[in-house]
DNA sequence: ATGATAGGCAACCAAATGGTTGCTTGTCAA
DNA sequence: TTGACAAGCAACCATTTGGTTGCCTATCAT
């Protein structure tokens, strides 16, 4: 969960992962195109990715092709997400509470 | 919207606001209470949560108040996370697709 | 008033991170 | 078979990050 998390963080890897959520199965060289990066940075990015099993991959010949695997972003959205919307409504209680409590 | 990602990236940064979703509204020295953490620490974590929107804070006497902001984890679910969701069906197809194809 | 308590500030440090360059390996096509 | 193209490996670099220690400030209670 925590390699999940921690691959999230940067915002070249969501682009990585967007491209893919675009189109499925991009070459290395194709998720490369027209960013600001070298070829090795991207190779870096989607290693993290791959570890944090967001993207699989699959070589066919001299090509790798890079597949999102959506798995672990549902699993934060059910296991992690969903226990903070539970709060919410509490939290608008407690918010209205406090400004009640500020004339003391 | 990174800001809040690169917020969650930390493990110990995601225990603090679970800790705050068991007891909202909990000053500095309860938050480190119990952690492997100097107080400095925590205060800097508190920063970034807090500069996420994350978290949000209140002066009550001497004491920092610490509530939890479950709004931007909300949007995260909404903005991001819902966006993949919808490829989840599609991916499936794609296994498919990819198991059938492997045989070439 | 004065000590204890809650928190803030700043400098410093080691390790992780995001990126680079240079070179090698593997595979396709002519 | 020999370029050309796709990807891998490894060393290196600057900056960010997560943490520390030491000291200062503010507020409460006696």
């Amino acid at each position: 969960m925590d390699e999940v998390f921690k691959a999230l963080a940067d915002a070249s890897r969501r682009a990585l992962l967007d491209r893919l959520h675009a189109r499925n199965g991009q070459t290395l060289t194709e998720l490369c195109d027209g960013l600001a990066m070298t070829r090795q940075a991207v190779t870096k990015h989607l290693a993290i990715l791959e570890a944090a099993n967001l993207v699989t991959t699959r070589r066919h010949g001299r090509e790798k092709l890079h597949f999102l695997n959506p798995v672990p972003i549902h699993q934060i959205g059910e296991r992690w997400i969903r226990k903070f919307e539970r709060a919410k409504l509490t939290a608008l209680g407690d918010l209205k509470k406090r400004l009640e409590d500020s004339d003391d």
